[in-house]
DNA sequence: AACTATTTATAAGA
DNA sequence: TTCTTATAAATAGTT
């Protein structure tokens, strides 16, 4: 959620995966604290990594035996039926989702757009070409950062990398919207000044020494 | 945390209670499934509200089994056990494709730019391009179709349909393009002022609404 | 159920 | 691991 988007799928580095199950482990555990603290209500949280190790936090002096003993003694066929009824309901919100992001999408593509008023066209043909717009300035962003690093390697001595920057300099003149960058080098002023940002100096006082106050946190390998 | 900071102790107002429970029950659900899919990590969360309601939260069912193994407490229904597991496949499958659908929609809208190379880039704005030379196409038609039957309707002494043609016939003269439209030329300007339907540019694209697409919720009355 | 001003959480970098 | 910081997310109070 900082310094640019996550996709919410498997960190695929694993010290990445760790630090971030690390700190998410912890946000999640602090987020239950507050919830049992906040609505008088009982939480149970059992996790195992993916290294196997097993993480529990429980709100009460009631261990995790306890809670899961109380949990049982619950009707246990009503809970599977609560469970398959609310995974059809899942199922269907799913399916529903699916159909209208394929109809987006096939919008986007340009297909299926006879039930459309001109209205709506004109909607979607601006929002596309906003699209399209961004696309092109990070295209070439992407450009001028090649070139850029080229530059460099070229500055010192190194062939290979001259002949890549030549390979991008003649992308470039290929393209009729670059005609307006001044192929000198500054290409700051097409792409604002992204390297000037006022630079701040912010003092953390305190660091925070969250504790959690109610519940435990144990650790230990999961067999 | 919003609008003024909230100590963390029991809510006394139980209005504001239950509406913090379940907005946080939410938040809390939604962090257990990030974690649980960019960790690949397995969550199991058990809640009851100070009015005894149970809620949860299962990773997988392979979680379960697992908890229930480790604490060594009675296996939950075999009956559903097998019905569950399906079902939680028919689910993977699902938000696997959805998950790329909403990323290619997110690429044709121009965010989640970064990982791209200036090739995919280029490919990409090509395409982009190409819907909307469509999606403009079909515009025209569109207004063009509308034109053609309001004529017809003229023609046939209708007032109320004359004074339609009557304005889109202003609107037309208002740009200085239109007649190119015969020659299936350029198109672009005919809409291009934003001020062409004040007030009438209802928007169709979707919202994101955002799902769970891990885990389940239950909720029911705990004895 | 929405909205939105703020507070929190956290990804990336050091 | 811990700290920092720019950003993304969550959410308290309000309508």
């Amino acid at each position: 959620m900082a310094r640019g988007k996550l996709q919410i799928k498997k960190i695929e580095n694993t010290t990445n995966r760790q630090v971030t199950y690390s700190k998410r482990r912890t946000g999640l555990f602090k987020k239950a604290y507050e919830l049992s603290v906040l609505c008088d209500a009982k939480v149970s949280i059992i996790m195992v990594s993916s290294t196997r190790k097993l993480h529990e936090f429980i709100t009460e002096p009631l261990s995790q035996k306890q809670f899961y003993d109380q949990y049982q003694k619950a009707k246990p066929c009503d809970l599977w039926s609560n469970h398959y009824q609310v995974m059809q309901e899942q199922l269907r919100k799913l399916r529903e989702v699916n159909r209208n992001l394929r109809n987006e999408i096939s919008h986007r593509k340009g297909e299926s757009l006879n039930g459309l008023s001109h209205e709506e066209l004109y909607i979607l043909e601006q929002k596309m070409q906003e699209a399209v717009d961004v696309t092109r300035q990070q295209k070439m962003k992407t450009i001028v950062a090649a070139i850029e690093k080229s530059k460099k390697k070229v500055r010192n001595g190194d062939q290979i990398q001259r002949n890549l920057l030549h390979d991008c300099e003649l992308l470039i003149k290929e393209d009729p919207h670059f005609g307006l960058v001044d192929n000198g080098g500054d290409y700051e002023t097409v792409f604002g000044c992204s390297n000037a940002y006022p630079g701040r100096l912010a003092l953390r006082l305190q660091s925070n020494h969250y504790n959690f106050h109610g519940g435990a946190g144990s650790d230990l390998t999961f067999a």
